[in-house]
This record gives structure tokens, sequence and C-alpha cells, in this order.
DNA sequence: CTGAAAGCGCTTACAG
DNA sequence: CTGAAAGCGCTTACAG
């Protein structure tokens, strides 16, 4: 048998009622009583019940997040932002992964929900009907990270991705490139299709060159390897890619080398999010850096903020990107 | 309000009890009644309160999890493959970071003990006597995942070690490297010090090669690059460099081109882990293959069976490595 | 400042 | 096959 609250009680000679209230500091307890209390606490080593505690308070001080899949670096480093803010609040987070699948991340808000989170992260593709009405049941706060709902529905923690994409292809411009070729995800993602095939559009369309989108199925460099293969292949030579992730970039990078393609000096090659692989490359990848760990820093500190129903300002927070120079460019 | 059990109950015009038989399988309930049920359940949208049935039945159906720093992919991909069994067994874990930090650590594991888990899975460095203690006190099933205890106290799931850098160093020797640098991580570290040198002084010692080992202070990149840079400054070039991580090896390989040496042509590099970086860079990394995912499974699954008191024959399992050969050497 | 008691939403012997 | 009731270990009005 373990140790509960009432043999606490029984050695400090109190009541459950005042352990309690030492224990939670919700309420004055005069400074005698509680050294008795906190001394039985010592004597015993007792450990409260969180169970049972929230049961009783209907708080369970864990967090659910819901990520496509962790062992994407993107992903691991956001998460950790998430965790470090969390701990910083007295929180647990409950991690799970959907693969991206709608009907997986359903699953997931309802086993979230059984358990009584306070609240959830979000992080994913489409917001489908389903998923929003699942989530308005679940009656608890919701944020999206680098997840948008283009309806605004659902505070979010992104980066302008459209401007992102702009400054990007802009800076290859500048450099001198006039055949951008944009290595995209699927056109209608929320975050790495329209948004940034959007910003490089318009920064294309500002000196009249032309547009040359190519949909990679997912964000690996092994994707991004056999669609650049492709498009090189064709002879159709670019001077200059936009990637929209740093494996995608790296993949352009090693593409162009097998091709015989000198990288920085016949193809400029920029990408997107400045995860620690772009430094880990020869030559290093110029990447539009995102502030990945504060995303889910600041994702999870709006939460707490939810939670406590502090007054909040803002309710779609856009972090600011940055450019990191290296020699790819 | 939510919908509790007894809402269910009286929509269905059974006693909670019978209600629970049916969510939980635990007895035989007729046909009819059982139908009654689920259409109540079904009716009201109803979801089982997991806190209060934790408490009841003194069972979360939630593992708790402790590693250095999701954001490592090594430990991403682990956590991967614990999260993936977890599922499939219908649990869900808490994760937290402790930076490997000892008081972290102990902590952690004290929260996670409040939150009644199931059981702990543990990646860490040193297993401290305070550390053995508290799992003690906890009095639930923990297993060590990438991570060993020297006097085999508590199960774990690993690598052979000494075998596998034993296979690295012997590969460089028969591809004819007698100068061989052993990119070591801190020497008395249970898993990428004492074991991996000890692997690596066997192989040399058979052929009558000086050792040379160097410790790294992380395993990171950066910091690889700048023992490799001193290394090489100093004029000791070697002809073979093992290096106890991918990153180090990565590093080892830029070092080595920076200098003007090639890859593989005057030095050879073999590294460890095989993660996904592995085949990012050029020349591609020929390196140890760690069955990462699998690790984090195998321990997930070895955590089932401890809850379910199901027989176990092992106790400490060695996974099988495997030499994967890129360009690198 | 402190205590007695109800209640959180389940599970689980115990009876029948 | 099913129900009534105790109990899991806390918190929280309510009294005093």
């Amino acid at each position: 048998m373990s140790i509960t609250i009432y043999d606490v009680a029984k050695a400090a000679g109190v009541s459950m009622a005042t352990v309690s209230r030492v224990l939670n500091g919700t309420a004055v307890v005069k400074e005698e009583t509680k050294k008795k209390v906190l001394d039985a606490i010592q004597m015993l080593g007792y450990r409260p019940n969180a169970v049972a505690r929230g049961l009783a308070s209907k708080k369970t001080k864990t967090i659910g997040i819901i990520v496509p899949d962790v062992s994407a670096p993107f992903v691991a480093e956001m998460v950790r932002g998430m965790e470090d803010i969390a701990t910083m609040y007295q929180y647990q987070i409950i991690l799970s992964n959907s693969d991206g699948q709608p009907e997986r991340e359903i699953d997931l808000i309802g086993t979230m929900w059984e358990k009584q989170v306070d609240g959830m992260l979000f992080m994913g593709n489409h917001l489908t009907g389903d998923l929003l009405k699942t989530f308005e049941q679940a009656q608890i706060p919701v944020v999206l990270c680098a997840t948008v709902d283009p309806e605004g529905r659902i505070p979010s923690v992104n980066i302008n991705n459209e401007q992102a994409a702009y400054d990007a292809t802009r800076f290859l411009i500048e450099k001198g490139c006039k055949h951008i070729v944009l290595l995209s995800g699927a056109t209608d993602h929320p975050v790495v299709g329209k948004p940034r095939q959007k910003g490089y559009r318009k920064a294309l369309k500002q000196e009249g060159y032309q547009a040359h989108i190519v949909e990679c199925p997912t964000l690996r460099y092994e994707d991004g390897l056999e669609t650049l293969k492709g498009i090189l292949r064709d002879n159709q030579i670019p001077d200059g890619i936009v990637a929209v992730s740093d494996e995608l970039g790296v993949a352009a990078i090693h593409a162009c080398l097998d091709a015989g393609l000198s990288v920085p000096g016949q193809v400029k090659a920029i990408a997107f999010d400045n995860t620690r692989l772009a430094s880990m490359v020869r030559p290093e990848l110029t990447t539009i850096s995102q502030p990945i760990y504060d995303m889910g820093a600041v994702a999870m500190r709006f939460m707490t903020k939810l939670i406590h129903d502090e007054p909040v300002e803002e309710f779609s927070f856009l972090l600011p990107h940055d450019l990191t120079v290296r020699s790819s460019t």
C-alpha cells in the first residue's frame, strides 16, 4: 500500500483538508501547523497521487500534443520547445504521432480527451470539418503550431510563409538568378504549398520571370533527389532553386553536384527551416531560418494563458523569420 | 457538465456496473443488454473519463519516457519506436527531457510517479545510486533504452557496443588503414565511451597498431569539427577515423575535405548509428547501423510484458547491429 | 485558521 | 447475467 494524504494527516495530527492546503497553498495555514505537516510528509516520503487530484480538481496538469511524426527533426525541435515551457509551468505532455492521417488525428484527440488533458497542441496538415468538430466537442483549448487554419478559427503559431518565400526568391533574384525553380510541397498544403507558392510567384512576377513549380510528394531528402534528377534530366537546368525544406535543399545541392553542376557557381540553392542539417553539408545551405523551437515554446506559453484564463491580445501569432546566408548561394 | 457513466446507465436502463462491463469486456453481458448500452453510449456521445478509471483501477495506461533530449535525431527516432508500440497496446506516453542532468532525472521520475504511470522507459548516461533508489521507491517496472546498467540490475535494450566498435575498426584495417583515430565520447560513458574504446583497442591490438583515442565533449557535429581540426592541425594525420556518432562522422569527413585531404582516398571514415544524416552527405557515410527505432520498440514491447506479468525469458537485450557500407570508406 | 463531509467518475468484489 | 455499494485518493465548498 502506498502512502496517502490520510496517512500524512494522521501523522501530523491534522485533517486531510489541512494537508491539502499546505500542499497546494490554496489557503493560509498557521506556520506551526504547516511545519508539522511538512515534517510528516518528509518522514513518510509522501507523494500526492496526481490522478486522484485530477479527478477531484478536474485539472490534470497535462497537455496533449499531436504531431505528424516526432522523428522528423523539425517536429522534434518544436516539441522540445513545447516541453521546456510545459515544464516551466509544471505541466507534463502526452505526445502522439498521427502520420498526418485524418482518422488517426481524430482518434488521438478522442483518447486525449478521455485522459482529460487540460489543453491540446496540434500540428497537422489540413483542418477538416471532422477535426474541427472533434476539437469543439472536447471543449478544451487548442493551439495550432506550424499549422494554419485558413479561416482563423483556432489560435495558431506560424511564420509568414508567403513573405518568407518571397524573401527567399527575391534573394536569388538579387544574386542574378533568372530561372528559378520552386521545389514545393503539395500545392493545396496550407503551409508548405499555397502560401509559399504565392510568395515565390510574387517575386518572379515583379521581374517578369517565368515560374516553374515542382511538387515533391514529401519534403524528404530522397524524394527531393528523385524529383531534382527528373528536372535536370529533362535539361531544364535552372540557375536557382528554392526548396521548401532543408532536406529538399540538400537534395538540390547534391543533385546538382552529381550532375556536374557547381553550387553556387552554376546553380544557387536556398531552402527553408534552418535545421541543424543546413550547416552539415558542403557547400553549407543558405536557408530561411524558422524559429522552430520558439514556435513550440510560444504555442505552449499561449496554451498556459488560455488554461489560466489570462487575457490574450493576439490570436494568430506570426513569428519573425530570417535569412541565414551560407555558401550555397 | 459532461456525460458520465451514470447518464449512460440511466439512458440504457441498467446499472453503472453493467455499463462498465460492456465498456471493458470484463464480464459476459447478455447480447441484448449490451446493445442497449452501446446504443445509449452512441446516442449520448459518451467517452469514459480515463482519470476516474485510473483512480479506481490503479492503472493509467500511460508510460513515462525520460530521455536526454528529443530534439536529437537518434532520440527522436527511438521515441517514435516506443510510441508506435505503445499505441499498439493502447498505452499513451508522457515524455520528458532531462538534458542528462541527474537531479532533473530524479525529479522527473518523481513527477511521473505522482502521475501513476504504469511503467517507465529511461535513456540516460550514468545510473547513479540516487537514481536507482528512486526507481526502486516508485515500485513500477523500468526498462533502459540505449543505456546500460553495468551491473545488470535493470532490464535494458542495447546493441553490443564493444563488438560494434571492433567491427568498425576491423573494417578500416581490412581497407588498409594503419593509423586509426577513435573519435570517442567521454571515456567513462557506459555506452559511447568505455565499451567502444575497448572494441577499438582490441581490433588494433590484434595488428599491433597504435591506439589514438580522442574524447569529444559531445557527439555533435560542431564539437567534432573542432576536435578534428585540432588533430589535423597537429599534423597527426590519420588514414582512418572511427567516430561514435554520425554527426561526428560527418564532421570527420568535412574536416578532412576542408584540410585538402580526400575521403576516402587519403582518409577513410566510419561512424555509428546510421541516422538519416549518413546518406545526406557527400561522400555518403559508412556507418554501424543501429536499429534505433527497433530499440525503442523492443523496449516498449518488453515494458508491456512486464506490466502484464507475462513470462519473460531475457532481461538484457542486445539487438543486432550491422555495417552499412557507403562511399566514405 | 481548521475540520467534517460530500463529491469527482469510475471499478470491483460481493450477492443474488 | 446484473445490481447495490464501497472505495480509489484527492479537492472544495460549507461551517465554525
